[in-house]
DNA sequence: CTGGATCCATTAGGATACTG
DNA sequence: CAGTATCCTAATGGATCCAG
């Protein structure tokens, strides 16, 4: 194990830089967690219930988009309505976000004294 | 399971927010992956290694071990050294870490075509 | 309804030089 | 060696107005 290490080392690093990178700042895992959990959200929805206003969130989905963790579908309505999904390819992240979700919970009873 | 995410549904996303909250920013998973993995560094191994400048690794180091998820040790050498190591709790993050380096290394395969 | 445009305040991050 | 001080840039976030 010892060695597996040594030799992975660089590649560890910049493997987690790497994942950061595409999910930085602290919106970008909070959205894909509520896509990926309850499904297509429309714009409107998704600033309300995250709470992020409408110019960062259009920031943030264009980057989850452009990294083909979302998809973006605009509808035949009128006016028109737009729904966000997670990708196939953001379910590989479900890994990444169920154990924040997890750590995250215990935390908040750690801090709180259980 | 519907059910049980429906009523969990508040406390999940306030979960990852949490999350994100303890290990904002770009470097702090990085710096305990490092930490998790490699056992104690001293300040200016960290800062090499990392590429991290010093100002701004003193300030993640100093949120880590408010969070209590690093310990500083100052040692009696002249001059002075100080060594960083994670602690116990960092432990319980290593999921996540492990989780976003497995992703990150999957990720470059997938955009470099494999 | 979606989301772009503008303006402004705050914060995060980086480079360099310097002190105990 | 460890960490501060100073200065600066870029990123983030909020508010509001507006257009397709």
């Amino acid at each position: 194990m010892k060695d597996n290490q040594d030799v992975a080392c660089e590649n560890v690093h910049s493997a987690i830089q790497d994942t950061l990178y595409v999910v930085n700042g602290k919106w970008k895992l909070f959205i894909l967690s509520i896509l990926v959990n309850q499904g297509k959200k429309r714009f409107g929805e998704l600033s309300r219930e995250s709470g992020i206003s409408p110019r960062i969130l259009t920031k943030e989905l264009q980057e989850l988009e452009m990294n083909q963790l979302i998809s973006r579908t605009v509808c035949n309505t009128k006016p028109v309505t737009v729904e966000y999904s997670s990708t196939p390819y953001a379910e590989t992240l479900k890994e990444v976000i169920d154990a924040m979700i997890r750590w995250g919970q215990n935390h908040r009873k750690t801090i709180t004294g259980q």
